[in-house]
DNA sequence: GGCTTCACG
DNA sequence: ACGTACGTGAAGCCG
């Protein structure tokens, strides 16, 4: 929590005269606008404050005007070019989400002493006047803008006293040197330097006077005469603490936040800025737009009035649907949405969801309807359409995941809320938002993302939930009763070894056993990870037996257990692809996820036995081949990479033999090894620490070996800076196909966030476009599968494998189109090798 | 509901 | 000086 106070007239002074006499197209002036602003833009970035007020002078003859008649009056008359800007100031930081704040009667530093006097909050006062020092305290700290306008010192107490001062001795200062800016007249013949030590001396401007006595000559004379003035500028130099503003206590008022409204962008337009606009982030514009409409709500719950409704949609040949807990909303165009509602009615006139949904696949298969729905699989799923009855429609889901860049939204109501529609006019908010949002995909160049990949591919995952994987119920038991004696052992010899029983399933109780009870070397956080645990290995035989204990209870209760109450009536379990999740383009699954079943240990693949094609047909494994790695040879452009995959060779000891520098044949395996694991860090976008993490080396060598990996390969070191640098330079990035990931993180001054950004930055284009060309392979082999007459099923994708479950007869057939289709999504500079094997279970087919 | 741990690519 | 691999989902613990 911070609080920005703005000295608005004394800053829009600065900038005007640091700024040239700019104008926009228009020939307004802007000089002083574009300075402000500029410099609000480096104050929000540097102070990042949670509050912002914006004080401003109000020019009105007032009391202390009327008691001082040459204050102010000859004061230098603001230019005009100045002048017609304060009120567009004004305009454009309301229209910034920024408070303007001033009170007739009062000076602006009146406003921001009240401000100041009364927040709960850090305090910063920004002003190029150094009245406003008398102001700072533990909790008010001011920055003062010295030259120009970046030119900034930060007082606080400490820095006060280093010159010197105390915030009162600020007041008693100006009380006796006065201060022509601000026609404050001081003492006549007291300058700076008298000032300063008659204060050090007495404090105050009153004890001075009664020690008037100890001072003698002429200085003695001066204070004497002045007497009055000194007075009287010590009450004018005084700011106000307790001006009558109205205010809530808790400041909430002030709140600031980015992105800033949209109405700024267009203000901010208007005056030409430029680089400036890329300093603030803002609100999409459609919110702005779409929620000034005026949408007729009608809301029914009988029969009659939903056919005459249907029959419009019929006759216009348009509608958008959604379906909630006791409502369906309907819209045959953005400004009508009809509400149904379908709870159960007493007086027997409300409509089943039955009859509702009956009504609307009749609908739905009249030809050339433009329909709009958010999530078109589930839409499928709740109409339980077959194939042959799948609609083409729009997919707000979609559309929104690719317009906004990866972000996901849960239900209709989510996408509508958060474009700031009206929430009981779902269907219509839908129509509303497709024109927009594929506007603003088209301007992206992501328009063909949606239109080419994401829309293409629903039926396709439709079809794949829809089938399922089969699954030995037997083999499942068979292997839970195996794990679960092994691991009543193993517990009864932890607990033996502890001296007690405990759980071990609890990182707490597990970590008072390890380090407490037998003092095993605990690092600063006792973690109980395995990779910690296998470090610990050779201390004390119990850390083995609980390694192994949570293998086993692993894999029982996620695997087994967890798989076996997903099995339908059908034995089949059929997961759920969320194809608007990840911000790479990856789909996930779940319900339950089918991407994460073991194969990397022994023990774990066996649960893949228990994954079975149906009666009479094998199973096919299709994998793409270090995808990411030859894409990032291909964007790169490195030769030796590039050619070795062209000649098909082991791209780890390859790699191996360039960075060690030696003969393929002498790669040894730990040189191949530690090749791979760089390999994997640069796709991740590498850390000497975290690569060091992974291979278990120190992080200097591990920062050895990235320098010496990227001596070999620049053009792999220039493509990750390039990434980067776009990233830093458009706050995005993107995949081959053109799917965007907007990475704010990557201009943070938080070095974390920073760095995350940075990785995310070198990783999301090869982990995107992978996602992007499993995706479109998916459509060609279901395409294609459909095409050449086979009834083998698509039943899985884990991100760079795919799955069938095919008839023993036609799996030549299917695996030339697996292969054809997979391979030719896409032609690089390197081949796109698939591997393809068949089983009669998932383990057997790798 | 957040945290830790661990399964996958 | 600081704390980091990229992207996921599920289960269990604990406040």
């Amino acid at each position: 929590m911070k609080l920005l106070l703005l000295d608005s007239n004394s800053l829009i002074n600065r900038a005007f005269y640091a700024l040239p006499n700019l104008r926009d197209r228009s020939g307004r002036y802007t000089g002083a606008l574009h300075g402000f602003v500029s410099m609000l833009a480096g104050l929000i970035k540097s102070e990042r404050p949670t509050h912002i007020a914006a004080a401003f002078d109000v020019h009105q003859p007032t009391f202390r005007h009327l008691k001082y008649d040459g204050y102010k009056a000859t004061r230098h008359p603001m230019p005009e070019e100045l002048r017609v800007q304060v009120p567009a100031m004004k305009e454009l930081l309301t229209a910034m989400g920024i408070r303007v704040v001033e009170l007739p009667g009062y000076e602006a530093d009146d406003v921001i002493g009240t401000l100041a006097e009364r927040s709960t909050m850090p305090t910063v006062i920004v002003s190029g006047d150094k009245d406003v020092l008398q102001l700072v305290s533990d909790k008010t700290t001011v920055l003062h803008t010295k030259r120009g306008i970046s030119d900034v010192i930060r007082y606080t107490p400490k820095v006060l006293a280093e010159e010197g001062l105390t915030p009162n001795g600020v007041i008693e200062m100006k009380a006796l040197m006065g201060d022509h800016s601000d026609n404050i007249p001081g003492v006549p013949g007291v300058g700076e330097k008298t000032a300063k030590e008659l204060v050090t001396t007495y404090g105050t401007i009153e004890n001075l006077y009664a020690h008037l006595d100890e001072i003698k000559g002429k200085l003695r004379e001066k204070l004497a005469d002045g007497r009055e003035s000194a007075d009287f500028s010590h009450w004018l130099a005084t700011i106000e603490r307790n001006a009558p503003l109205p205010m809530s206590d808790s400041l909430e008022e002030f709140r600031f936040s980015e992105p800033l409204p949209y109405a700024a962008k267009k203000l901010m337009d208007g005056y030409d800025f430029r680089k400036l606009l890329d300093r603030f982030t803002f609100a999409d514009p459609l919110a702005s737009d779409l929620s000034s409409r005026e949408i007729e709500r009608i809301e029914i719950s009988d029969e009659p009035s939903l056919d005459a409704f249907l029959n419009e949609c019929k006759r216009v040949k348009t509608i958008a649907f959604c379906v909630s807990d006791d409502h369906v909303d309907l819209a045959c165009d953005e400004t009508r949405n009809l509400s149904v509602r379908y709870a159960y009615d007493l007086f027997g006139e409300s409509l089943s969801l039955e009859t509702i949904l009956s009504k609307l696949r009749a609908l739905l298969s009249e030809p050339d309807m433009h329909v709009t729905v958010f999530d078109l699989k589930a839409t499928y799923r709740l109409l339980e359409l077959s194939e042959k009855e799948l609609f083409a429609a729009d997919d707000l889901m979609l559309m929104a995941y690719i317009a906004d860049c990866g972000e996901s939204y849960e239900s209709p109501a989510d996408l509508i809320r958060r474009y700031g529609l009206p929430e009981d006019c779902l269907a219509a908010g839908l129509v509303a938002l497709a024109g927009s949002l594929r506007d603003k995909m088209r301007q992206a160049r992501s328009l063909e993302v949606y239109e080419q990949i994401e829309l293409p591919l629903v039926p396709v995952l439709y079809d794949m939930e829809k089938s399922g994987f089969r699954v030995d119920r037997a083999a499942l038991d068979e292997l839970t009763e195996r794990y679960s004696a092994e691991l009543d052992t193993v517990q009864g010899n932890i607990y033996a070894l502890a001296g007690h029983s405990f759980n071990v399933n609890s990182p707490k109780q597990l970590a008072e056993v390890l380090y407490d009870e037998l003092h095993l070397p605990a690092g600063k956080k006792r973690s109980t990870s395995a990779d910690v645990l296998s470090s610990l290995e050779e201390l004390h035989p119990i850390v083995d037996l609980v390694l192994r204990y949570r293998t086993l209870s692993k894999l029982i209760s996620v695997y087994l257990i967890g798989m076996k109450t997903m099995i339908d009536s059908k034995g089949r379990i059929h997961t759920l692809f969320n194809q608007a999740m990840t911000s790479t383009g990856r789909l996930s699954s779940s319900e339950p996820n089918l991407q994460n079943i073991p194969v990397r240990e022994a023990e774990g693949r066996e649960i893949r036995g228990a994954f079975i094609p149906s009666d009479g047909n094998l199973l096919i494994s299709a994998d793409y081949s270090q995808i990411e790695l030859r894409l990032l040879a291909d964007f790169c452009g490195d030769e030796s990479l590039i050619d070795a995959f062209k000649r098909g060779m082991d791209i780890h000891a390859a790699t191996a033999a360039k960075v060690f520098g030696v003969e393929e044949s002498e790669v040894t395996s730990k040189m191949r090894r530690d090749a791979k694991a760089v390999n994997f860090g640069i796709i991740y976008g590498i850390s000497d620490f975290g690569l060091s993490k992974n291979v278990g080396c120190s992080v200097r060598e591990a920062h050895a070996f990235i320098e010496k990996y990227l001596a070999s390969y620049p053009k792999i070191k220039e493509y990750m800076s390039a990434s980067v640098a776009f990233a830093k330079e458009n706050g995005y990035v993107k995949t081959k196909m053109g799917r965007i990931r907007n990475l704010p993180e990557i201009t943070s001054s938080d070095h974390n966030i920073r760095g995350f950004g940075e990785r995310a930055a070198m990783n999301m284009p090869l982990q995107g476009t992978a996602a992007d060309i499993i995706k479109l392979a998916m459509i060609g082999v279901y395409n294609g599968l459909k095409k050449a007459g086979l009834s083998a099923k698509l039943i899985l994708q884990v991100h760079d494998e795919l799955i069938l479950d095919c008839p023993v007869g036609e799996v030549e057939a299917a695996k030339e189109v697996l292969k054809r289709e997979m391979e030719n999504v896409i032609s690089l500079q390197v081949p796109l090798t698939v591997s393809v094997a068949v089983g009669k279970n998932w383990k057997e087919a790798k």
